[in-house]
DNA sequence: TAGGTCACG
DNA sequence: ACGTACGTGACCTAG
C-alpha cells in the first residue's frame, strides 16, 4: 500500500513564489492556486497512492512556542497575495475529495512526521511532498520525501541521504541543532553553518557526541569557542528540530482513500476563478455563474439592433438568434447578404473563410470587447462569459444564448463610454481591411535576402575571430554573462554603474567604453551583424510563403494604445535607421509590373499634441508649415530660429520626443549626451514656451488620476491602475502613460480611418492597387506601375482628410520598386 | 519561462 | 535616496 502525504504550505509557498504573480478580471491572485493543484494532480497521477492527505500549519501556537519564546516570530508572514489564495486552495482540495489534516498546536512537519511513522508501523510505503528539507530525518526504508524542484523532484531515500550529507536521516536532527535553521527561527550555534555542522556530525554523531569531545584536536579552537558559547542554545535547537511523530491526529490510513469528488462545486470555484484550463483537465465544464456586479443597469441604455448572431462552437461556424441557431454551410453567400450580424471574432471569421468582406455586421463581440477592455490577454468566449458573468456552453443553441446576453451588456456598456461609433466606424469595417492585407502580403526577394544573408555571417564570424583573439579566449559572445566576465573580469575594463545581477552590456554601456578597447566596437558590430541575421534573414525567410510573399497577422486586439500590432513576422520592424539595416528592405519588392507606393504621416504625434493641447505657439508652427524640431529648437534655446545649429535641432527633436512620452529629465539628459541639469533647463523652457501644452499635460493626468482612465480624439478609452498605486515610481509611470496614451491612441485611431478610406477608394476607383502594410503612421500599397501615381494622388489625398485638426496634416508618398526606394 | 538585448514607430 | 520616456515583437541564453 502506497500512501502521499503533502506538505500544504511548502508546495503552496513554492507555487506562489514560482509563478509569475497574476491576478484574474476580479483582482485575485492565482498563481499559487494554479501552482499547487497542476502538483497535486502530477502526484495523483504518479504516485497513485492508496492514501492521501495534505497537511496545513495553523496559526496558532505550537509546542515549540512554549519551549523558546523566539520560536517562528514571523511566522504571520505571508503576503496578502498568498494568503488569499489558501482559502481557495483549501475548498478545492476539499471538493476534490481529498482529506486536510491540520491540528491547533502542531506544525504541518508534525502531521507528516506521525503520518508517515504510522505508515512504517502498518507495512505501507509513504511518500512526503514537500519543497524544503525539514523532513529529510523522517526518512526511511518506507519512507521516501520527494523534494519539489522545478527541474523535476528528487527523490530522497536513506541512501540519497547518506550520500548526499555524509550522514543518516535521523542525524539531520543533530546537524541542524547544529547549524540552525532562520526559516523557522531555530537559533543553533551561531557563526556555524551547514558545512561545519555536517563535517561535526560525520565525526561524533551526534550533538552529545560533539560536546563529550568538545576538547578533541578535531575541532579547531574558533569552533571550540563557538560551541560552548551556545551549548544550552544548540540542545534548545535540536529540540526545537524533532519533528514529532505522535502529533493527536487521525491515524486509521485506510480513512485516507481518495473520497469522492464534488463536480459541480469544483467547476463553481475554478469558473470563477477564471481556471479554465485546469476545469479542462479536470475534465469539467465551466459552471454558470450568477453575476455579483454591484454595478446599476442602465435602463436607459439602448439595446443592439435585432441581428443574426454568427459565432464559432466547436470548430463549426453557427447563425441564428439567441436559442435558435443552425450551421451555416453558405458562408460566403450568407456574409455578403443584407442580413444584419453581430458576429463573434470578425477578422478571424474573414480570415478563416478567406472571405473578402462581410456586409452588415452591425457589432462584433471580440472588438467590443477590445474597447470596453483593451488590457485582456484572452478574448476568448468562455474568458469573456467568465467575466461579463455571462453562463458559457459549448453546445451551440446555449452558446448563442450567452453571446447573446454578452452582446446586450457590452452594447450598453459602449453606449455609456461613447464608444459605439469607434466600433461600427473604425474597429469593425478595419478588421476586412487587415484580413486582406495579410493575405496578400509582400514579396520578399528570397536570394537577395540569402546572399545578404551569407555575407553577414561571414562578417559576424570574422569579427567573432578577432574579438576571441583580443579576449584571448573563446566564449559566446552572445551570452551577456560570459561577454560581462570577459569585458568587466578578464580585460578589467570599467563596469558602467548598471549592473543588477552581472554586468549590464547593452549598447549605451558599450557606447561608454567604446574608446577603452579595441574589442568593445567589435563586440556592437557583432550584435549588429548577428541580430540582422538571426531575426531578419533567417527570420523572414522562415515565414515566406510557397508564393514568395510573407503574410504577417495583424493584431486587432492587442495593444492598449488602440495600436495595431504585427506578427509572424513583425513587418513592423524591419531596420531602416542604420545604413546596414536599412539593406534589408531592399528585399521588400513589388511583384513583377507593379510598383510600390509609400505614404507616411509627418509628424503625425506632434501634429496631434498640438490639436488636444490647443497650444498656439504649436499649431502655429504647424500651420506655417515650418520644421518642427528647429522651431522647438528656437524656443527651447530662444534662439532666432536661421541660429539653430544642427546640434540645437537635435537637442530639440529629442525634447520634442520625450514631451510626447511623459517627459524625465534623467531620460532626456541621457538621449541627448548633456547633464541631468541641463536637460531639466530645455523641459522647464519648453513648458513655459508652450504652455498650452503643459496645461494640457497637468489636466490631462490629473483627470486621469480623478477618473482613472484617459480617452483619444475618438473617445478611445484605456484605463490606468497604475494610478491608484501606493508606490510612487509606479505612479509616476501611470501619469505618463495618461499623458502618452490620448496622443498615441489618436494617431492610431486617424490612421485606421484612413485605412478604410483608402481600402474603399482603392476599391471602387478601379485601380489595379492593393494596401499591403501598415507601420503605425506608414501605409504601403502594392499598385500596378502604370497606375502608382494615381494610386500615390489617392493615397495622400485620403490620408491628410482622414479627420480635420486644427492643424494641417500632411502626408510623404513615394514610389519604388523596392521598400528601400520609397525612402 | 524570464530576462537581456535590440529592431521599429 | 531611488529609479528613471510611450507602445510593440523576436531571438538568445540561463536557470
Amino acid at each position: 500500500m502506497n500512501f502521499l502525504i503533502i506538505d500544504g504550505n511548502s508546495i503552496l509557498n513554492r507555487a506562489f513564489y514560482g509563478i509569475r504573480l497574476l491576478t484574474n478580471k476580479k483582482g485575485v491572485p492565482t498563481n499559487a492556486i494554479t501552482g499547487f493543484l497542476n502538483t497535486l494532480l502530477m502526484l495523483e497521477k504518479d504516485v497513485k497512492p492508496d492514501g492521501i492527505a495534505i497537511a496545513f500549519d495553523l496559526k496558532a501556537p505550537t509546542f515549540r512556542h512554549k519551549m523558546y519564546d523566539g520560536y517562528k516570530a514571523n511566522r504571520h508572514g505571508m503576503p496578502d497575495e498568498l494568503a488569499q489564495q489558501l482559502p481557495y486552495v483549501k475548498d478545492i482540495i476539499r471538493y476534490m475529495g481529498i482529506r486536510i489534516i491540520e491540528k491547533e498546536g502542531y506544525e504541518a512537519d508534525d502531521i507528516i512526521g506521525t503520518i508517515s511513522a504510522k505508515c512504517a508501523e502498518s507495512g505501507w510505503d509513504c511518500v512526503i511532498s514537500t519543497g524544503d528539507r525539514d523532513s529529510f530525518q523522517l526518512v526511511n526504508d518506507r519512507v521516501t520525501v520527494r523534494l519539489a524542484k522545478t527541474s523535476g523532484d528528487i527523490f530522497y531515500t536513506p541512501s540519497v541521504i547518506e550520500e548526499t550529507y555524509g550522514v543518516s536521516p535521523r542525524q539531520m536532527i543533530e546537524v541542524k541543532a547544529l547549524m540552525g535553521d532562520a526559516s523557522d527561527c531555530i537559533p543553533g550555534v551561531k557563526g556555524i553553518g551547514e558545512k561545519t555542522a555536517l563535517d561535526l556530525i560525520k565525526k561524533f554523531k551526534s550533538v552529545d557526541g560533539v560536546y563529550e569531545n568538545i576538547e578533541s584536536s578535531d575541532i579547531s579552537a574558533s569552533v571550540k569557542k563557538k560551541l560552548s558559547a551556545d551549548k544550552d542554545m544548540c540542545y534548545l535547537s535540536r529540540q526545537l528540530a524533532i519533528i514529532a511523530l505522535d502529533a493527536p491526529i487521525d491515524c486509521d490510513l485506510s480513512g485516507y482513500k481518495e473520497g469522492s469528488r464534488d463536480d459541480k462545486a469544483l467547476s463553481e470555484v475554478l469558473t470563477r476563478l477564471e481556471m479554465f484550463s485546469l476545469l479542462k483537465k479536470l475534465g469539467l465544464k465551466p459552471a454558470d455563474i450568477i453575476e455579483e456586479s454591484t454595478e446599476e443597469i442602465d435602463t436607459d441604455a439602448p439595446q443592439p439592433d435585432s441581428a443574426d448572431l454568427v459565432f464559432y462552437c466547436g470548430g463549426k461556424i453557427y447563425k441564428g438568434t439567441a436559442g435558435n441557431v443552425s450551421e451555416l454551410m453558405d458562408i460566403a453567400g450568407y456574409l455578403s447578404s443584407d442580413v444584419p450580424k453581430h458576429t463573434f471574432d470578425l477578422k478571424k471569421l474573414l480570415g478563416d473563410t478567406g472571405i473578402q468582406s462581410a456586409s452588415n455586421v452591425t457589432f462584433d463581440t471580440t472588438l467590443a470587447a477590445y474597447l470596453l477592455s483593451p488590457d485582456m490577454t484572452d478574448y476568448s468566449i468562455e474568458k469573456l462569459c467568465a467575466v461579463y458573468g455571462v453562463p458559457y456552453s459549448d453546445d451551440p443553441t446555449e452558446l448563442s444564448v450567452a453571446v447573446s446576453a454578452l452582446n446586450f451588456k457590452m452594447y450598453g456598456k459602449l453606449y455609456n463610454q461613447d464608444m459605439l461609433k469607434l466600433l461600427t466606424d473604425i474597429e469593425i469595417p478595419l478588421a476586412a481591411v487587415l484580413t486582406d492585407m495579410e493575405k496578400e502580403g509582400v514579396q520578399l526577394d528570397r536570394q537577395g535576402v540569402e546572399s545578404f544573408g551569407v555575407m553577414l555571417s561571414q562578417k559576424a564570424e570574422e569579427v567573432q575571430r578577432t574579438i576571441y583573439d583580443l579576449a584571448g579566449e573563446e566564449f559566446n559572445i552572445g551570452s551577456p554573462k560570459q561577454l560581462g566576465h570577459i569585458l568587466f573580469e578578464v580585460l578589467g575594463l570599467p563596469q558602467g554603474k548598471k549592473n543588477r545581477r552581472g554586468y549590464s552590456t547593452n549598447a549605451e554601456v558599450l557606447e561608454q567604453i567604446a574608446d577603452k578597447h579595441p574589442i568593445v566596437p567589435l563586440i556592437t558590430e557583432y550584435r549588429t551583424l548577428t541580430k540582422l541575421y538571426s531575426t531578419y534573414v533567417v527570420g523572414l525567410l522562415k515565414v515566406v510563403s510557397e508564393d514568395g510573399r510573407v503574410h504577417s497577422t495583424f493584431k486587432q486586439t492587442e495593444t492598449r494604445t488602440g495600436r495595431i500590432s504585427s506578427v509572424d513576422p513583425n513587418i513592423q520592424n524591419i531596420p531602416v535607421r542604420t545604413p546596414l539595416g536599412r539593406e534589408m528592405r531592399r528585399f521588400f519588392t513589388a511583384k513583377d509590373g507593379y510598383m510600390l507606393v509609400d505614404a507616411d504621416y509627418s509628424q503625425i504625434e506632434l501634429r496631434v499634441l498640438a490639436h488636444i493641447s490647443d497650444d498656439k505657439m504649436m499649431k502655429q508652427a504647424f500651420i506655417d508649415n515650418v520644421d518642427i524640431h528647429t522651431a522647438t529648437a528656437a524656443q527651447v534655446f530662444d534662439q532666432p530660429v536661421q541660429w539653430v545649429t544642427p546640434e540645437l535641432r537635435s537637442r530639440a527633436k529629442a525634447v520634442n520626443f520625450g514631451i510626447v512620452y511623459g517627459i524625465g529629465a534623467y531620460s532626456l539628459s541621457k538621449d541627448v549626451g548633456v547633464s541631468m541639469s541641463e536637460a531639466s533647463n530645455y523641459i522647464k523652457q519648453y513648458l513655459s514656451k508652450y504652455s498650452g501644452v503643459h496645461n494640457y499635460m497637468e489636466k490631462t493626468a490629473s483627470d486621469a488620476e480623478k477618473n482613472g482612465y484617459v480617452t483619444t480624439m475618438y473617445g478611445r478609452r484605456r484605463y490606468i491602475k497604475e494610478l491608484a498605486s501606493p508606490n510612487k515610481t509606479v505612479k509616476a509611470l501611470g501619469r505618463r502613460i495618461a499623458m502618452n496614451t490620448p496622443i498615441q491612441g489618436s494617431a492610431a485611431d486617424m490612421i485606421k480611418i484612413a485605412m478604410i478610406r483608402v481600402y474603399n477608394r482603392l476599391k471602387q476607383s478601379g485601380i489595379d492597387a492593393k494596401l499591403i502594410l501598415q507601420v503605425h503612421d506608414e501605409l504601403i500599397v502594392e499598385a500596378k506601375a502604370e497606375q502608382a501615381e494615381q494610386a500615390a494622388q489617392l493615397l495622400k489625398e485620403e490620408m491628410e482628410n482622414a479627420v480635420a485638426l486644427s492643424v494641417p496634416l500632411t502626408v510623404d508618398v513615394n514610389i519604388g520598386k523596392t521598400w528601400y526606394d520609397t525612402h
